[in-house]
DNA sequence: TTGATTCCCATAAAATACCATGTTATACCA
DNA sequence: TGGTATAACATGGTATTTTATGGGAATCAA
């Protein structure tokens, strides 16, 4: 069991005619560390982009095969989805990542990225989308006091 | 405890007159490091070709030899249709490989391939054909999303 | 021979590494 | 504590490398 690293804090960074933009350098540190690498996708239900390391993804698969057999449909729609759409992101020694045009076009991200911890995932927001989904999140949370017991009610 | 290696994204290339394609690079890249070959076979339930390392399938061989009780006799049998199906592909010095007309005709491939990244598999499909699964997939998500319960690691 | 497969070369485009600079954050010292 | 020196960072620009892909020569089988 190695060290764990969260994805932390919220930053803004400029994205450049080719698509190029800073990761935060917190995220940097944390690939150094762990030897891997960023992996993004498309989020499934909002408007942004969706990242964490390759060690991640790589339990993913493992658990995936363990819990499903090798001929199941599910296995088979699962891995599509998420592989599929995932990319593997190295950055120079600038610190740069460079954005595809499907992610930017999916996050609606044409000058500025907003960098979002997650934890052991972050995301990838444009700063309007951002601002409203902050708002969304700050709201429901005013009238709906979270709980960590029933987080998977609704 | 090796660096990961999954194959990822979904990438199109062109299928030229003499039936040559590149492999992306990335998946050269995991074949190379894992001093491997590339097998493919007709998928058993869709109409593309289904692409691994020899490793994994070596690894699926085993599995069968050690548990065979875990494995149906149907199962078994469709075993059999894979290793009799599949086939060793190497690729030449600029990355291409060439198909062959069983495989392509099963994928319905003319000219184009899009190969699409499912973590220790890959798949090649033609353009139609994935625009159709993918598009499947996703409504299928949409109205019920999968339960992911290792997604956020342990 | 013919037709197919492999190997090699050429090139355009795309990805990546590298360099330079202004700015911000951090460390250091009086 | 305040002020300055230093390091780290974001970011624009450029150079170099990698990659996809077309075409041709060499090799091989029937």
């Amino acid at each position: 069991m190695g060290k764990t690293f969260l994805f932390l804090d919220t930053i803004t960074n400029k994205v450049d005619a080719k698509g190029r933009v800073s990761l935060p350098s917190d995220y940097r540190t944390i690939v150094k560390e762990l030897s891997t690498e960023i992996v993004c996708y498309r989020s499934l239900t909002s408007p942004c982009i969706e990242g964490c390391t390759e060690d991640l993804l790589e339990k993913l698969a493992t658990d995936i095969e363990t819990s499903t057999d090798f001929f199941s449909e599910t296995q088979d729609d699962l891995t599509n989805l998420i592989f599929g759409d995932a990319k593997r992101f190295g950055f120079d020694s600038t610190g740069r990542i460079m954005l595809t045009e499907k992610l930017l076009k999916h996050a609606e991200i044409t000058d500025s990225a907003v960098f979002v911890g997650k934890g052991r995932k972050f995301q990838i927001w444009s700063e309007a989308n951002w601002a409203k989904e902050e708002q969304r999140i700050r709201e429901k949370v005013r009238q709906n006091r979270p709980t960590l017991k029933n987080e998977e009610g609704k």
